[in-house]
DNA sequence: CTGCGTCCGTGACTTTTGTCATAAACTGTA
DNA sequence: TACAGTTTATGACAAAAGTCACGGACGCAG
């Protein structure tokens, strides 16, 4: 994906005047990254404003006793990490490239704010795309807070939207979106195949009862 | 706490220009709760900007099966509600007055775009704003999915912040805010003083070991 | 003082989650 | 094909959280 293409998928750069996407193309810089390799830890200060290219980058929160919690996945064209840009406060989380090569368009944090000076506009989308991630976030506390891990896992197989696919992650991956370990995954999943919902062939998933699995996700 | 007083104090008005703020006070009115009011529900439209002029206001989010969970006490300076405002989604929370009177200032959504489109600057800080509010909310998140009770209990005792203090609000009400229900806030709460970390005196708590709290806090 | 509604504390369970240990399956590569 | 490294599956427990039921404390209006 060109720097261009991605920075035109950007949530908030959609509707973003020609002159400021140019702006920023001439502002950033790209940046490679192998897998395993960290873009940026927690509690360190905004590296500017970040575009997705190529590969994926993995943003968690770790636990002291090295339980982490995966917010989010970004696949090419997602911006990552709006929040220190937007309050100059430190990373809340941290994130890792997920693939060799992984490709990062930046733009500094000071080039940026005065790009976003220059053109008021895009402080108005930014507002909305920032509204839109923190409704995720909310749904995702009240799945935490208030459904089971049966729940929760049955929202994130009714998310691939296809009645038939693969598992694209590991049983640990899946566990650390859902918000618990490894095994109670491969017990939860195998449950929900004995109550008929899926099929489980290895890890092929068939959505048999897209409904009952829908009751389940919303809170049995 | 007068209208203009209030504004003033809602964070993404604090270095707001005079003309903005005299604007907001011209477009908006005064509406007037009693307990148990609903000021809006969820999946409801936009109902504006608001601020909290007197008494307060429980933001929440319910389940089917009636568990609640509160994700803000909205206090007089507070400005509520500002996704809806910001993406025109639907409210993804309720609120509902906790005091007679609660009195609140509005202003309709389309006179808060018209003016925040007037004042680029206000853009700017609601980013701000938003962005500082998401923090609390991954905070939140993190302890939910990574904390046991006990761990977001310490929290809420500490965010009191003195080292004596009389619970505010019922174990029902403390327990909706720390993901949980009555009875265990009850036991946890006698578990910590059986610990010797704080002292139960009917609803008065004494911070003993400030310490060994915020070590539970961060994770154990 | 009495009665009523609300809240708190607790015992006795049940259910859900998490932990540990071990075995089997799978994958890529030499 | 054989091996090392990952990843799954599962039994056996342990711990944490939730449910139910009931008694009692507290505050307040009559």
């Amino acid at each position: 994906m060109t720097r261009e293409e991605a920075l035109r998928r950007v949530v908030f750069l959609k509707d973003a005047p020609e002159a400021a996407i140019a702006a920023l193309l001439q502002a950033g810089i790209v940046q490679t990254l192998n897998e395993g390799e960290f873009l940026f830890l927690e509690t360190e200060p905004s590296c500017g404003f970040l575009v997705v290219l190529e590969g994926a980058l993995k943003e968690s929160k770790t636990d002291m006793r090295g339980r982490e919690l995966i917010l989010a996945i970004h696949k090419p064209g997602a911006s990552v990490a709006e929040l220190p840009l937007f309050d100059g406060g430190n990373h809340p989380t941290q994130a890792v490239a997920l693939a060799t090569p992984t490709r990062v368009f930046r733009v500094a944090r000071p080039a940026f704010e005065a790009i976003l000076e220059r053109h008021p506009a895009l402080a108005h989308s930014a507002l909305r795309a920032l509204a839109i991630q923190q409704r995720k976030l909310l749904e995702m506390l009240k799945a935490q807070a208030l459904h089971t891990v049966r729940s929760r896992l049955a929202a994130y197989l009714l998310a691939q939207d296809t009645r038939s696919f693969t598992l694209p992650e590991t049983n640990e991956s899946i566990a650390a979106q859902v918000g618990t370990v490894r095994e109670v995954i491969s017990r939860t999943l195998h449950q929900l195949a004995d109550l008929g919902h899926i099929v489980l062939a290895g890890r092929t998933v068939t959505v048999l009862d897209r409904a009952a699995l829908e009751k389940i996700a919303a809170g049995e």
